[in-house]
DNA sequence: GGCCACACGTGATGC
DNA sequence: TGCATCACGTGTGGC
């Protein structure tokens, strides 16, 4: 019973705290980053480690100042920022494995997409590799075998 | 108000069930898996694509039967079904990411350290291509000028 | 007992 | 309209 109390109540600080503080749009980092990589190709892609730079203006307890919604960080515990930083490094390595899926534009916005490609890519590549390594082999047994001829041609020829 | 109350109720239906049904541990599919491949390696590795069979026994409205939790699914509209779905799909694509990195065993857990493989494993796959694309360049310029030198042995030494 | 990674259901948003 | 995808805060189990 204290169980079913305490859970209650926590429903009622839940609505309390939405129906007052959040009215900020949702989605925003992701789709922000994305749209600077479709634009300007590069840039701050040198720092795919930018979560470390990142982890130093926002240590912890604090919350990155990205967009609204972070008031909600500061206060009822940082529980729920540390589950959105980790949410949010783990769509930038969904933008990073985007980005080196396909250098070309656009780049794709769709999770399920983009670990899709990454399979097939990824499949695609390694046959490529390989057809190359076959490639290679029957290239230098060429070679062998031409030299030994070049060389019988030589000896011959003396 | 209304929200207040269904919330409420919808806490009542759940406690009532969990108590009774649910002793079982919440994230089943994902860890079980996990866990299942950490452990006896393989075995029930055969079915990466539980889901297809998986869709047959839940089509659309209904729910999966893997564990309790699921009879909420039945009442109370499909969105959180559905939405439970998505992510078991998504979460097989992890899983089908994952083989595809590393065929041999075990398989990752780490939805982050999988993506950072990904990207990881595409770059050397990418370079490691290149490379063997400039050497066939390579052997086949070497085989040009061997010929040429076989042809020109041949045609002296008449 | 705190932290981490995840699953969960829900509100929001775009198509 | 309904459906898909996402972000969100919370609950939970394992370490």
């Amino acid at each position: 019973m204290d169980q079913l109390d305490s859970f209650r109540d926590n429903s009622w600080d839940l609505i309390d705290i939405n129906s007052f503080i959040d009215e900020a749009p949702s989605d925003f980092f992701w789709n922000d980053q994305i749209q600077n990589q479709n634009q300007r190709a590069v840039a701050e892609l040198e720092a795919p480690l930018s979560s470390a730079t990142f982890q130093e203006e926002c240590i912890e307890t604090e919350c990155p100042r990205k967009r609204g919604r972070n008031e909600s960080c500061s206060k009822q515990g940082n529980k729920a920022c540390r589950e959105r930083l980790r949410r949010e490094k783990l769509n930038e390595r969904f933008s990073e494995l985007c980005s080196v899926l396909e250098p070309g534009r656009p780049v794709k916005t769709d999770k399920m997409a983009i670990l899709g490609d990454a399979i097939r890519v990824l499949n695609e590549l390694k046959t490529e590799s390989e057809e190359y390594k076959e490639i290679n082999q029957k290239l230098m047994e060429e070679i062998k075998t031409l030299k030994k001829r070049t060389n019988f041609v030589k000896r011959n020829s003396h």
